[in-house]
DNA sequence: CTGTTAGCGCTTTCAC
DNA sequence: GTGAAAGCGCTAACAG
């Protein structure tokens, strides 16, 4: 069931077979049609692991996440994939599960699927696995890392602007203690919410106390022990910003729990605005980005930054906005 | 930057290389020592093209799901990928998207990559393209379809016991007006669970009036939608049976738009017990199904249907148990 | 527009 | 325990 049998079939040569297949030349159309027709009827599909060997193109894109388990990227996969499919490429989806060993691994299973290009979507990364890539000229794009270089793209995600907004709209409410529960340091973009947020207060002129930021790691559960801990606080925060909105339905939860009223008594922000953030009780005012637009514009990326063709990566920047729902309102006594 | 490189450097024939890299053969342990060394040192990689175009073996199996953005397949997703790895086999995760012209695309993508097996994690399935698969003796694991034959083996889930288990639950709390809200009738997992809430009520000579069935579609929406229904009927229930653990948030926010308690005016039961019910006001009753439990057994069922070895299909059942959580109570004023 | 031919990088007998 | 050599199925010049 391989080239040669339909090419025997349909009384041409396999070479003509092959240029139906891959569009490469053009074929008398009543050939291609004889072709087309005999390769339905003996069920025949091109091989794959030949086409990639012989042509030396994988048409393979590398997507690697932290945790496809983590709400922010299942829609961030799809979309990368549904428009790989549209330029007829395959997407090999890797998991690192928040671990560098696994990167490690990751990193060797696309090089061995000889992947034209990989978007690295995890923000922990060793510059050491970078070079694996970038030594074999594999163009490759980043989330959040700010650096651009030969076949090195990014893309940026305007925190800043988000968070501004956030900000000003808890101004809006009256609130002048405002916590934050951040992610873990060691991930960048994690820390570049932190670091805006941190701004974007000391740039209002509001005081922000140690206390009041707190480490969460970007799932349900840090939410809940970061919350735990703000609510033990003597002086308790009016507003909270999560760094994201799995840490907030995490510090949601820990609010029913100890019968604190949201937004009544405490308002909370999240960030993402995952799918499930619009059903939460009460529905979650979050910050939202578009994983949409992340995974086009990383598919473009590679796509514009294709081994041949242009060498120098690209910055895309990515525009935040805030989505005011019920989990903020005005400041309690206020 | 290929094999014959390596067996150069390391004064070895590429025969050798190839046999310390598979480990098909005994090599002394010097000279592999050697390969290994100059392997590493100038970064070689087999390709894995190559590796199964010659080998005829691809070390992957296709695994399809309805949708990766549905909470239930990431954790299914991610089980099958870790076991698969633990084995050296790869995973090419394909998402038809509950589209059938797409599941024919996924099934064309994983015959092209010559995938040693498939795992049918979506209940919406045309004989014709099993056929596809079966007429080139791929091993298939299906979940729910219950037919068992050369080369595919099945997956069954104990829905009747889960729900048995919940109805009782309902029961001890007083609840005689049960409401189901169903998945999509065409999938095979949603019938199935509406068969058997229908068989448990009948069983225990409950009546269920035919307004007491809604179709929701197994998304938030669909369980708004539903909801909305069910609150408007003129006698309502006083306990809801859903379909899945989404159509139960979709639910249980409804019931807060619209000022009714949970569980105190109406009690809701989910199924599946996905991540975040345990996090929801209130956290969710529900059923649970273990995705790690279904994504060892498919991974299992693959790899011992190997082409060569066993022909002869299997059939797993997997155990539901009931999580009670605070979603269901007594009924009101009972 | 089409056939011939030479590999792509690796595995796998078959000898030794 | 190791090497030589023949492909795996396909593509990509190169002629014609």
């Amino acid at each position: 069931m391989n080239i040669r049998q339909v090419a025997k079939a349909a009384g041409v040569s396999s070479a003509t077979v092959s240029r139906v297949f891959t569009g490469s030349a053009t074929v008398d159309p009543a050939t291609a049609r004889r072709v087309h027709k005999v390769a339905k009827q003996i069920g025949y599909f091109p091989n794959t692991y030949a086409r990639a060997l012989s042509s030396g193109k994988s048409n393979t894109y590398g997507l690697i996440i932290s945790d496809i388990a983590n709400p922010f990227f299942p829609d961030l996969v799809k979309s990368f994939e549904h428009q790989a499919l549209e330029y007829d490429y395959e997407t090999l989806v890797v998991d690192t599960n928040y671990d560098l060993k696994r990167m490690e691994q990751c990193i060797r299973r696309l090089v061995e699927h000889k992947v034209d290009g990989v978007a690295i979507m995890t923000s922990e990364m060793e510059p050491r696995l970078v070079q694996i890539l970038s030594r074999r000229e594999i163009p490759i794009v980043f989330l959040d890392t700010g650096k651009v270089g030969p076949h090195i793209s990014n893309i940026s995600i305007d925190y800043e602007h988000g968070i501004d907004l956030a900000i000003d709209h808890l101004l809006q409410f009256g609130h002048k203690r405002i916590a934050l529960i951040q992610g873990p340091p060691a991930l960048r973009s994690a820390a570049a919410r932190r670091n805006a947020f941190i701004a974007a207060l000391k740039r209002r002129n509001i005081t922000l106390p140690h206390e009041y930021i707190r480490i969460g790691n970007h799932g349900v559960d840090g939410g809940q022990a970061a919350m735990n801990e703000l609510l033990d606080l003597r002086i308790r925060p009016t507003a909270i910003m999560c760094s994201n909105d799995l840490t907030a339905i995490g510090a949601l939860n820990v609010a029913h729990l100890r019968g604190i009223q949201i937004p009544k008594e405490i308002s909370l922000v999240g960030f993402d605005d995952i799918q499930l953030s619009s059903v939460m009780q009460p529905p979650l005012t979050t910050i939202r980005v578009s994983r949409i637009e992340i995974a086009t514009r990383a598919f473009t990326a590679l796509y514009g930054t294709a081994k041949g063709s242009k060498v120098r990566g690209v910055n895309h920047v990515i525009s935040t906005e805030l989505v005011a729902r019920a989990s903020t309102g005005p400041v309690a006594g206020g």
